[in-house]
DNA sequence: ATGTCATATGAACACATATGCATATGTTCA
DNA sequence: TGAACATATGCATATGTGTTCATATGACAT
C-alpha cells in the first residue's frame, strides 16, 4: 500500500448539516458550562443559572437548544425540572476537543 | 461508591472560550465537506473548489479557519498550496459527533 | 519586466444566534 | 381558586458569521 491513509467516504449532504448542528452545539462557551455543571450531577435550571451566575432564560434558551440536540437527560420533581448529561458519548466528544487545544 | 460517574472539573474560562472556538470550526458543513475532502489525500485550493463546486475565494476563507485552528497543513509547490488534514485526531472527532448523528 | 496562473484578502451584505426583558405556562400548596 | 414558585417562550437587539465580488499578493515562465 502507497497510502497508509483510509480514505473515508464524505456522507451525505444531508448528514453533514446534521453533523454540523451537533458541532454548533459545542461550539458555545454558555452551553459547555452548563455541560460541564451537569456532567456528574442532575441540577434543576434554577441551580445551573446560579451557578453560573447567569440569568434563568438564557439557561433556559440554552437547555432546550441541547434537549432538541438530544444531549440532556431531563426529569421532572414537582416544580422543578433535572437536567443531566444524556451520555458518555458527549462528554467523549468534550474531551477529545479539550485535547486538542490543549496540546 | 454511590456515583459511578466521575466528577469532571471544569476548565478555566479561557479554555473553554477555546473550546467552544474549535467546536465552531466543525459547526459548517462547507467546512467538514472540506475536511472530508482533504482527509486522505493532500489538495490543492483549486482542486478542493472544483471538487465542491463552490468559490475559489469561499474555499480560501475557509482554509484560513482552519489553518488558523490548526486543523491543516499547508505544503506550496510553485504556483499551488496543498492542503490536508494536519492529523487523525481531527477525523477523530468528526467520527465522534458522526456516531452521535447517526445513532 | 510582463503576463498568467494560484491563492489570499478586504469590504459589503444577508443571515444566524446569544442574551435579556417581559410574560406565559405549569406545578404545588393553602 | 388563588398565590407563590420554577421553567419556558416570544420579542427585540446586538453581535457574529458565511458567501460573493473585486482586487491584492505571490510564483512561475517567457
Amino acid at each position: 500500500m502507497e497510502n497508509t491513509k483510509k480514505a473515508v467516504e464524505m456522507p451525505d449532504l444531508e448528514i453533514l448539516f446534521d453533523l454540523a448542528d451537533l458541532f454548533k452545539v459545542f461550539g458555545d462557551s454558555t452551553r459547555l458550562r452548563i455541560m460541564y455543571t451537569i456532567s456528574d450531577n442532575e441540577m434543576s435550571v434554577l441551580n445551573i443559572a446560579e451557578s453560573l451566575n447567569m440569568e434563568q432564560s438564557t439557561i433556559s434558551h440554552q437547555l432546550r437548544v441541547l434537549r432538541q440536540n438530544k444531549l440532556v437527560r431531563v426529569r421532572r420533581d414537582g416544580k422543578q425540572i433535572y437536567y443531566s448529561l444524556d451520555d458518555d458519548h458527549v462528554k467523549k466528544i468534550i474531551e477529545m476537543g479539550l485535547d486538542h487545544v490543549l496540546e
